[in-house]
RNA sequence: GGGUCUAUAGCCAAGUGGUAAGGCGUGGGACUGCAACUCCCUGAUGCGUUGGUUCAAAUCCGACUAGGCCCUCCA
């Protein structure tokens, strides 16, 4: 498989330390609010590498954490915790807020077909490790601690812009507004790495250790959880390009040193989703989740759709016509499925041909949209049902867009009630009696019964 | 100020040197009592602008224009 490595700016063949089991490492979400569609691109697109992989026959473990502690607005001490800020919010514990929000987003992820990782981790359960982590840091001089908190010296490393093509004399202090510079760091790029003294009091979770009581920084968090659940050589990292700098670079930084040796061969990043004045967030313009979407009438595979479109690499614009037009060609190539039927001998040939041309377009730096125009490709060639059949079924194993699934939602009516109002209908029809023939349609669409005239008969769908 | 990415029909979008995939919409037709569904046909002498390299450029190089993102909240 080719795969952009941000690393080495290239797209590469991805070669993993050991072929019998890929690591795959996630950026996971801190948990105080429900995520936006934007964030859920970013997991769509590592869904869709995971089980790429596993297409190809790799086998995958992958870890993602849960952030329910250290994640802080800025990172100099002046930041107020997110998970604080939500608690505040809904006048709540930190614990309820982020038991909620895991629960709200393992739900989208899950409406989207991601498949949840087969290790997630909290935050919170990972004190300990932390705390050995740092202890080590500043045995080897790669940390010191400044009123009160532990920092890292990011001077200490020679390939700290390793990921980014920068110099800290490029970097311009403070850009955002609401950041501000922290005096007792003593370079401007160090992190911190444990926090004892913040403005803010009033942290409700809180833990013992060697540099007093208090709390993780946010970076800490994802290498000790990945070297804990998949060891000291990483085959991917992923998360979204804005977590290139500074988190995935200061999580560079700290696990290297910390192991002495390379950490992590491929950095993959997912682009984000924008509305049209740019980047889109929780706090500017409209706040659009996945049950905002839902409420207005579209399906959440829609939106998996539209993301898969086009390249995870290239920057998406979410606007309301977009979305039409993916849930319109997401619902015709589902009926265009739905139309065939399981005829004819599976043609292995043809099977073999059209699913190598499928690898060929997923290995190619997950090139979503060349896959789905493949389907296309198949629905109007000369092949047996079978054949089609069993392709886009496999296909679907990567896709994940439930294309061969027939939508039956529960209904409080039996299926021999609906035939017996379709054989009335058909009778008022044949009797030329349009009017009571389409009473009898339009009753049933009430009740979410879709009549289709075929030419092979009357069929129904139930929404 | 530094870094980085993008620009292809009304809309989404593939394409990485060999003469513009695919989808949605539009228009026309078949099917239908009428619809819906499905099926067939239908669109760029052109790929932001402008120079250059080449037998050949959307693809490579330069300049310019417009826009996005990052530079300690972030997916």
């Amino acid at each position: 498989m080719k795969i952009y490595n941000t690393l080495t700016k290239k797209v590469e063949e991805f070669v993993p330390n050991n072929k019998d089991i890929v690591t795959m490492y996630t950026c996971g979400p801190t948990v105080y609010h429900y995520a936006h569609i934007g964030n859920l691109r970013t997991y769509i697109f590592e869904d869709i590498l995971e089980k790429t992989l596993i297409y190809l026959g790799y086998n995958v473990k992958r870890c993602m954490n849960i952030t329910d502690v250290g994640h802080l607005t800025s990172d100099a001490d002046t930041g107020e915790d997110k998970m604080l800020k939500g608690a505040k919010r809904e006048k709540k514990s930190v614990l309820d807020i982020a038991k909620f929000y895991t629960e709200a987003f393992k739900n989208d992820t899950s409406k989207l077909n991601i498949k949840w990782p087969e290790i997630v981790s909290c935050a919170t359960d990972n004190i300990a490790k932390y705390i050995e982590m740092i202890e080590d840091l500043l045995s080897k001089n790669y940390a010191y601690v400044s009123e009160g908190n532990v920092y890292f010296d990011t001077s200490k490393l020679a390939n700290y812009y390793q990921l980014i093509n920068q110099t800290d004399k490029d970097l311009a202090q403070a850009v955002r507004a609401d950041v501000s510079v922290d005096q007792a760091k003593k370079n401007q790029t160090d992190f911190v790495l444990w926090f004892t003294k913040s403005k803010f009091d009033d942290q409700e979770l809180k833990w013992d250790s060697p540099w007093g009581v208090g709390y993780p920084g946010w970076h800490i968090e994802c290498s000790a959880i990945s070297l804990t659940y998949l060891g000291e050589h990483l085959d991917i990292h992923c998360g979204g390009v804005d977590n290139i700098f500074p988190h995935h670079t200061n999580e560079i930084a700290q696990s290297e040193s910390y192991l002495g040796h390379k950490w992590c061969n491929y950095w993959i990043h997912g682009e984000h989703l924008n509305d049209k004045d740019g980047k889109m967030s929780k706090s500017n313009g409209e706040f659009l989740t996945l049950s905002l979407l839902e409420e207005k009438g579209y399906n959440p595979l829609a939106y998996r759709f539209m993301c898969l479109n086009t390249s995870y690499r290239k920057v998406l614009t979410f606007t309301y016509e977009a979305l039409d037009n993916a849930q319109k060609s997401y619902q015709k190539l589902k009926n265009k499925i739905g139309t065939l039927q399981e005829v004819g001998a599976l043609d292995s040939s043809k099977y073999t041909e059209y699913d190598n041309k499928f690898k060929e377009y997923i290995s190619d730096d997950l090139n979503t949209s060349n896959a789905i125009s493949l389907i296309y490709d198949l629905l109007k060639d000369e092949v047996s049902g079978t054949t089609k059949l069993a392709l886009i079924k496999s296909w679907d194993k990567v896709l994940s867009l439930d294309l061969t699934k027939k939508e039956i939602k529960n209904t409080h009516h039996d299926e021999e009630y609906i035939q017996q109002m379709i054989a009335k209908r058909n009778e008022a029809k044949a009797n030329k009696d349009y009017k009571l023939a389409d009473e009898i349609r339009d009753t049933l669409l009430e009740e979410g019964i879709i009549l289709k005239d075929t030419r092979e008969g009357t069929i129904f769908e139930i929404n």
